[in-house]
DNA sequence: TAATTGTGATGCGTTTTTTGCATCACATAG
DNA sequence: CTATGTGATGCAAAAAACGCATCACAATTA
């Protein structure tokens, strides 16, 4: 959209708070991208950005502006959205911050059924902790995000939410995995490969192992799923997971059928925790963005039945 | 605002449903805004309007398109008087639309004394039918509506009403002037001179008539408010009017001490009717225009006191 | 039926705006 | 003090917008 061309502009500046780096990313020079800057300024009639030696910040009037600029970029989004739903197929662009727990199935399996339906809907998949995510709602970056615990921003408004217990994972010969359920004692001192403390699911163990005065033997931590995952296959220690997180045959395999083998925590040790799926309170989403969260919320129904919520 | 130049075009466009006519409106030849029109359809991926043998009319994506243009010059607008206000003088631009009745006497005084206090807040005085002052709210045309009874729409929102009782108009010498206070049984008959029937006090008047079965003598239908008043001077007819419409001696002197006197109309006959003052629903006023409510709904507590309603 | 009027679209030369290069002025760090 | 980073500015080139003349089409009028 041409006209909202010097209005990305200052935004990207806004953003890189350099008039020359936010040049380089724009593909413009420097100079070009000065004078549409102080253009508006003038127009405005008055400044809004304090230039510092190291580069520009926003003043008051250039926080107020920025707002604006963000919000009508993402209202446009939306009227076009709702422009091109109008031609019958659904067209869009949906962006998703989410923790790595739902990136890894849930995700991949729900946008594909999505764009099965709708071919012509193209995605954004942000990976990043829940205060990023929240940050990324509010600064209109994203649509949708899918956080697992804690909601920290009075600004996010929960459309859906899912309890999800926590479960032990490790390897299938590992002598925990005989135990239908595991307890927090049962794991004292053993050798824990755990997400960092940013992860929701590294919180809410924390809080069970306070309570329980339990100490694990936390030989790694790692913010890679992958990591954490894979590495049950090297070494005799225990993980955490969350089911959504989880290929769905790890959950119900019994013992020595599956190399690495899941086992729910008491939920007297550790109560389930809470996925929530939301967007920035107030905002109307486009139609993509929206249809897509019916879509999440239907997954979300079939695959934990009672333990979601809208 | 530089960046707003094809919105505001198109939203012209729109209004004069002719490429041509919004072109000569703009001081621009048809060609550029022809041109600037089709680009925009070219971005958006769809036309925008229909073209037509006598012009053009917005098509459904067109209607979206241009209700996003209006709510987001107003939102500019918006953030433009609040910017404003950050450097301590208040600026900005407050648009009313009003009946009549408060442009005698009420928005000018109450105008001046705003801009007393704000010289820098410019503004635009509307006078127009309740309808269209509904219209104007909607189309974002103006930011602030008085419209003396029957508000019909449900996107406006009441901020403020004012009771006003209906009073009858006549010359000094006329001989219901002796009454303190008017029956409509004692004007069957009479020679009256009214507003139009778009006025609210022309319905209200009317409920009364039916009510208790008078018919006046409608000498004269007029919607100027000047006519009305001024015609009392020359002929020995009544006319009717409410107190925010009349200069402030009118209500309170004794007969024969002015020209024209007025005289209340008994509750029992025509109830109160009531003055609103209101927005658009859910929008979110410019600073000026907030302000400029309050000192409205100032003015009508010191002239009416417990009459008035937030 | 034919002429006229009014509409939006388009090719092309002109004008205006935007861009990029080179450079300046200034602040900060080494 | 020097080196390196920042945003601002004069000037010429490139790009975009504009206006004129004209076309194609539809509705109205004679």
């Amino acid at each position: 959209m041409r006209f909202m061309t010097s209005l990305r502009f200052i935004d990207a500046v806004a953003r890189e708070k350099s008039i020359r780096k936010a040049a380089e990313k724009l593909a413009i020079t420097s100079t070009a991208l000065n004078r549409r800057i102080l253009q508006i300024e003038d127009e405005i009639g008055q400044p809004l950005f304090e230039r510092l030696a190291s580069g520009v910040r926003l003043n008051t009037a250039g926080e107020l502006f920025v707002q604006h600029i963000r919000t009508q970029t993402a209202e446009l989004a939306r009227v076009q959205s709702q422009i091109a739903d109008l031609s019958g197929i659904r067209r869009g662009h949906v962006r998703i911050a989410s923790g790595a727990d739902t990136m890894r199935y849930f995700l991949p399996e729900t946008v594909a059924r999505y764009r099965g339906e709708h071919p012509a809907v193209t995605f954004d998949l942000v990976r990043q902790s829940g205060d990023a995510a929240e940050q990324a709602l509010r600064t209109l970056e994203a649509d949708l995000a899918l956080i697992f615990e804690p909601i920290k921003s009075a600004d996010f408004q929960t459309m859906a939410t899912a309890r999800q217990q926590l479960y032990c994972m490790m390897s299938a010969n590992h002598p925990l995995a005989k135990k239908p359920m595991i307890r927090l004692r049962d794991c004292v001192g053993q050798p824990a490969i755990l997400p960092r403390a940013d992860a929701g699911l590294r919180q809410l163990l924390n809080v069970g192992l306070i309570r329980r005065s339990v100490e694990l033997g936390t030989v790694i931590e790692s913010n890679s799923q992958e990591f954490l995952q894979n590495y049950l296959t090297h070494e005799m220690v225990i993980s955490f997971q969350i089911p959504i997180a989880m290929p769905s045959d790890q959950i119900t395999a019994p013992a020595n059928t599956t190399a690495i083998v899941a086992r729910p925590v008491d939920l007297a040790d550790v109560p389930a925790g809470i996925l929530h799926i939301g967007q920035l309170k107030g905002r109307v989403l486009p139609v993509a963005a929206a249809k897509f969260l019916d879509s999440i919320i239907t997954e979300l129904g079939a695959r934990y039945g009672d333990d979601i919520d809208q």
